[in-house]
DNA sequence: GAACTGTTTGAGACTGAGTCTCAATGTACG
DNA sequence: CGTACATTGAGACTCAGTCTCAAACAGTTC
């Protein structure tokens, strides 16, 4: 795959090697696009049993340097990496019952953005913008007060 | 102080005790506004040092249930707790350099928001919006790579 | 290909933030 | 008062993530 490609010459750019521990971190991450830290861990894991879980971590945050992965904390859970290398910048809407995650895009709110941050001087560097509610199926079978964080399963851009 | 006594009220209007123990943490939080959870309960046990770090975490998620709280993860140490209770909503503008937090209204964004779930047949519960950059005074002492955690002072909202 | 040097690794101890357990205590109310 | 339930303090525990450090690895220079 492209990306793959891509990102190996990412690694091999920012001056530091590229080894099997990290190419098998890499590939296991973006054969999943959402993930746990810990369920990577698992995964790598499962694939090469001698590697550390320190190691996964460390070609994690290597990955986050480089922009290739975000972290997301939807306050339900771990906190969920996202492989965002690649894909068109979006924000979260998420179903606080069942865990529903929908990917939107939407301009006119990133050029309001610009507006405040110019407004106090700021250089704007990244933001979070997550929305929380009720999906429809959720609405229907609304329970008064579930509050335990459901698993999470995303459902890709529509836009 | 109104909102002492409102929020008191809230307690007791939930059916749970108003015990000595729950009216310091409120006292405590109420006094602050911004803290960390280990900066109230060191802050409470000051004042009085039987109480138990997990009555701390009980009341200040009782807080947070009542709506009283809000917690932020700003991704820079711990997450912090605001009291929100009688307060204008608002989102955030971070300084990743020196920890400042600016508080700012924006009601074109609400609107947006209300837009975006209604497209996708959500009922909108909460949401967060945190921008994150560089303030003016950062952007002049620039350095490439700090990184490392900053304190956090919040600067109230201006508008 | 040996020696040197800096990088990366695995293993596991450690940390910080928060939660859980459970016996003891407190409190509302019949 | 007595019963029943709510709340508490103390400390063990969990979970996600970080740190340490000796050993292994990879370039580089000879």
């Amino acid at each position: 795959m492209k990306r793959y490609i891509f990102v190996r010459q990412l690694i091999r750019d920012r001056g530091v090697r590229l080894t099997a521990q990290r190419e098998l971190v890499l590939r296991r991450a973006l054969a999943h696009l959402h993930f746990t830290a810990e369920q990577l861990v698992e995964d790598v894991r499962r694939v090469d049993p001698s590697v550390a879980r320190a190691s996964v971590y460390r070609a994690l945050a290597l990955l986050h340097e480089l922009g290739v992965v975000e972290k997301h904390d939807f306050h339900y859970g771990a906190p969920n990496y996202e492989v965002t290398e690649g894909k068109a910048h979006h924000d979260h809407l998420m179903c606080t019952q069942c865990g529903e995650i929908i990917e939107f895009q939407e301009p006119r709110v990133e050029r309001l953005q610009a507006e405040i941050v110019k407004r106090y001087g700021y250089q704007l560097l990244s933001h979070t913008h997550k929305l929380y509610g009720l999906c429809p199926a959720c609405q229907r079978t609304q329970k008064p007060h579930s509050a335990k964080p459901p698993a999470l399963h995303v459902t890709e851009m529509v836009s």
